[in-house]
DNA sequence: ATGCTCAATGCAATGGATTGCACAATATTA
DNA sequence: TAATATTGTGCAATCCATTGCATTGAGCAT
C-alpha cells in the first residue's frame, strides 16, 4: 500500500523545507529558478499531487459548486448540467452534481451534504414534493449564492433563472390562432405547480388579446405521459366542445393525442392542430413531427452559472438577480397547415 | 459574514474541550448521557456542520467515487450515473460526476482533480480518443479501484463491466432470420471502435450459424446519426444488393433508413425488415416502433457500482472483475412480420 | 478514612498546504 | 572592508476533527 506524497516527502528528498516546496510548486517569485525546477523534477518523480481537502480546510474556498436536479437522466435536466459545466469548468470550478428524485428528505440530506462540502455555492431545482424551506436558508445563513432554476423557492436573498412561461403559453396559442384556430382546447398537467399555471395564464391572455372567449369546458388535465394523452384526446373527442386544436402543456401528452387522433381518422394539423411544450428530441423524429416550445435548458444552466460566477465575484451574494429566459416557438408538421411539411 | 461553526465553538460556549465535542457528536460510548444531549442541542443552536475536509484530511478516506462518463446527456450514459448513484448512495459514497466531452485532454485532467480530491475509486467510460493511458495507471499506482464500463482501456488490475456485444449482434441477425430475412444488410459505425467490431461479429457468426453466406457488399458503413442513415438506406437500394434486411449498429441510422425506406415506397417490414442498436427511447414512440436491443444501461451502472464495492469490502483493490451484461432483443413493428402490431 | 476502580473528560499530536515573520546568505554600495 | 540592501529559505501557526494516552473525580470496598 503505497502512501500518498506529500511536499513533506519531496522537502525531505531534497533537504529543504515544505514551506519553500510549497512556494516552488505554487510558482511563487521568492524561490529560485534553480529550486524550482528541483522541485517540480522531485514532485514528478514522486508523482505528487495536491491535496484538495488540505487546501480547502486552509482556505475556507474549495471552488466547487453544488447542482441539484431532480432527475438526471431527463433531456431538460441533463442540458441544464450541460450549461453549467460549460460556463462553470473553464473558471476553475468543480460541479458536484446531485439527484433529489424529488425527494424532499433527500433533498435536505443533499444540501446537508454540500455545505458539509464547503461549496461555494449551489444551484437547485426544487424537488415537487418539497414543502418545508429551512436547508434553503441554512445556505443562505451561511452566506453562500443561492440559485434556483427552473423550479423555485420563495428565499430571501436567492436569485433564479426560469422560462417565461407565460409567454410560452402566449406566443403557443397566437400560433394556432394565426394558423386560423379559435376553439383550442388547453390541457395542463398540474395547477399547482407554477409552470403549468403560467402556461396555462399565457394560454388564456393570448385568447383574450384575440378578442376569442375564454370557454372553460375546453380545458382538461391529464398526467404528463402518453397514455393520459391519450385518454384525454378521447375525452375531448367525445365532448360536445368543436375544437380545431389542441395545445398540450406537456410533448408527452402531445404524442398521446396523437396517437390517438390519427387513430380515430382525425386529420392533424387539418381538422385538429396540435402542440405540446417542452421540445423534447423525439418531436422532430416522428413522422409527423410536433410542434412544441423549446425551453433552451442548456442557456438556462449557463445563466444561472452566470449569476453564480457574478454574485461570486461581486463579493456581495446577496444582490438577488431574476432572470427569465424567452421560450422559441418550433413550428413543425402537427400545426402547420399550407399543406407543405416543414421538413424531411 | 458569519463564520462556520467548529467544535471549537460547541466547546467554547459549553465550557468543555473540542474532543467531548467530538466523542459527543460521534455518538461515543464515553460520553455521559447529559454531555451528549447539551452538545447536540448546542451544535443545533449554532447550526454546526461537519468539515468534510477536516475529515478527509485526517482520515485519508473521503467517501467520494470519481465518475466519469463521455456525455452526461446522453439516454444511455445518464441511467448508467443513475444507476451507480442508485447503488452507492445509500452505502454512504458521494459520486463525483464528470464529463469528459470525449477528450483525451479533459479526461486527463479530471482524473487529476479525482486524485487531488482522494476518492476512493474511480468508474469511467473512456473517451474515444484516448490514446495515451498513464492517467489511468496513476489510478492504480494509487491503489485505487478502477473500474471500466461500456468502454474500457487495457490496464493491469482494472476491472471492466460491459456489455456482450458480440451476443447483440447475434439475437438482432437471429431474430431477423427468424422472421424469414436471409439477404441481410449490415450498417457499421465506426469498426475502430470495439463495441462496433463486435457486434459486427456477432452478425457474422449468426449468419455462419444458420448456413448463410456472409457477402461483404452487405456491409455498409455510416455515422450514428439520422442524415446519415438516409444516405445510407440511399447507397443500398441503389446497389444491385437484393436485400430484404437491415440491421443497424445504433438506432439513429436505423430512423434514417426507415425514414429513406417510407419515402421510396418500401414496406417495413414486409420488404425490408429494420432492427437498431441500443433501444433509445425514442425507438417505441414512432408510429412504426424500432425494434432494437436494449443495453440495460442502469442496470450496468448498478453492477459497475457493485464491483467498487466489492473490491473496496474485500481490501484488495487487485482483484479484477471482468463482466458482460446480456443484452435483450426488443421486438418492435420494424420487424415483426406477423401482420399484427406490437402495441399501442 | 484510605486506597482502588472505572467512568468521564482533557491534552496534544496528527493530517497537508499555506503564509507572515524571522533569519541567513549573497550581492551591492560607499 | 564594513555596512546595507536584496534574495532565498526556514520556522511555526493555522485550518478542523479525531484519537491514544493521561488525568480527574466519584463511588466503592475494606
Amino acid at each position: 500500500m503505497k502512501k500518498k506524497t506529500t511536499i513533506y516527502d519531496i522537502a525531505t528528498k531534497l533537504n529543504i523545507t515544505a514551506a519553500t516546496v510549497s512556494r516552488a510548486l505554487n510558482d511563487s517569485e521568492l524561490i529560485s529558478k534553480k529550486t524550482k525546477k528541483m522541485v517540480l523534477e522531485a514532485a514528478d518523480e514522486l508523482s505528487y499531487f495536491k491535496n484538495r481537502h488540505a487546501l480547502a480546510l486552509k482556505s475556507g474556498r474549495t471552488n466547487q459548486v453544488g447542482l441539484v436536479v431532480p432527475f438526471i437522466n431527463r433531456h431538460f435536466f441533463s442540458n441544464i448540467i450541460m450549461g453549467v459545466e460549460e460556463e462553470l469548468y473553464p473558471k476553475g470550478y468543480q460541479v458536484m452534481i446531485f439527484q433529489s428524485n424529488e425527494s424532499e428528505r433527500k433533498e435536505k440530506d443533499i444540501i446537508e451534504v454540500l455545505l458539509q462540502n464547503q461549496v461555494d455555492g449551489v444551484l437547485i431545482s426544487v424537488s415537487k414534493t418539497t414543502r418545508i424551506k429551512d436547508h434553503f436558508n441554512k445556505i443562505i445563513d451561511n452566506n453562500l449564492p443561492l440559485i434556483f432554476f427552473d423550479r423555485k423557492a420563495d428565499i430571501e436573498n436567492s436569485s433564479c433563472v426560469e422560462t417565461d412561461d407565460v409567454l410560452g403559453g402566449k406566443i403557443a396559442t397566437q400560433h394556432l390562432i394565426d394558423q386560423g384556430c379559435s376553439q383550442i382546447a388547453y390541457v395542463t398537467v398540474d395547477l399547482n405547480l407554477n409552470i403549468y399555471t403560467n402556461r396555462f395564464k399565457g394560454y388564456k391572455e393570448s385568447l383574450k388579446y384575440n378578442g376569442i372567449d375564454f370557454r372553460k369546458e375546453l380545458v382538461f388535465q391529464a398526467n404528463s405521459d402518453i397514455v393520459s394523452g391519450r385518454k384525454v384526446a378521447r375525452q375531448i373527442l367525445s365532448s360536445d366542445a368543436n375544437i380545431d386544436a389542441i395545445f398540450c402543456s406537456s410533448d408527452y401528452i402531445a404524442l398521446g393525442v396523437m396517437q390517438e387522433l390519427k387513430e380515430q381518422n382525425v386529420s392533424i394539423p387539418d381538422d385538429v392542430a396540435v402542440v405540446g411544450f417542452s421540445n423534447e428530441p423525439f418531436t422532430e423524429l416522428l413522422d409527423l413531427t410536433l410542434t412544441s416550445i423549446e425551453q433552451s435548458p442548456y442557456e438556462m444552466g449557463k445563466s444561472a452559472a452566470r449569476v453564480f460566477l457574478d454574485q461570486m465575484n461581486s463579493k456581495n451574494a446577496n444582490i438577488e438577480h431574476a432572470i427569465k429566459l424567452k421560450p422559441k416557438l418550433c413550428i413543425r408538421d402537427s400545426s402547420l397547415k399550407n399543406n407543405r411539411t416543414m421538413h424531411k
